[in-house]
DNA sequence: TCCTTTTATATGTTATATACATATAGATGA
DNA sequence: TCATCTATATGTATATAACATATAAAAGGA
């Protein structure tokens, strides 16, 4: 991955038309499967498509302590199998009724965006 | 529509997950149909899903003029029908190129999210 | 042993975007 | 004349993301 001093690599320059605060449900939805540590999740975004050279680090583990405080997870801290140890998270109920929340928000999401595609298709056919 | 002095609705506060500069696309889309003005598109981002008491007034003037500043668009004052002048908006070939960009940009994370949501769903299923 | 890399977490600062509030003014009609 | 509607615009605060950097344990090679 590459995170460290000596990697030079520059994060490539991400278009606008992000989603809002993305990678909290997926964070909570990868925690409702298993638990896990910051930099594990942050390998794991990958499945939903995020080029983990374009996601912030910090921006991971600054969500994760945030979510805690809301108490949409909780962590503790566990010795590394192999390496430094690890802050593992765990989902609540909170977090998963969170989750559930935002489901709803981005199948309203798509929906606009669908509306606003097909209209520009419409026009274009 | 009611935006004027005397009007004491609350715009409901809006959650989270918004798309980053959605309105932009939206703006072009309707310029690329026909010419508007600031108020008329104000009204006709409804037809987007978008309520418009969620949308705030200030932001589609900010929109325009930057969209002006950056070639996408030009405008020209024109005597209001009924009612005050209006900055007329017409979209320029920058603007509709940029359209099309949006829309890539746009179907791709349409394609992100639903990928989270069919995560989501294989799992309560 | 020293040095580099990998794994791992964290925070400081700046830039951008949105939210909220308000100012201005012409036209219309009671 | 006074409220309302139409219409455009900007000031400021807050939230979010981007960029940069600090820290440190463990592993492995020279």
């Amino acid at each position: 991955m590459c995170h460290g001093k000596s990697c030079h690599h520059r994060r490539p320059r991400c278009p606008q038309g992000k989603i809002e605060r993305f990678i909290e449900p997926c964070l909570l939805l990868l925690l409702s499967e298993q638990t896990s540590h910051g930099y594990e999740l942050l390998e794991n975004l990958e499945h939903f498509g995020i080029d983990p050279r374009c996601q912030d680090p910090g921006q991971v583990y600054r969500y994760l302590r945030r979510m805690e405080k809301e108490g949409l997870v909780v962590s503790e801290w566990e010795p590394g199998e192999s390496g430094p140890a690890r802050r593992s998270y765990r989902i609540t109920g909170d977090g998963l009724a969170f989750l559930n929340s935002w489901v709803k928000t981005l199948e309203a999401r798509v929906s606009i965006i669908n509306k606003m595609l097909a209209r520009y298709h419409k026009n274009q056919g």
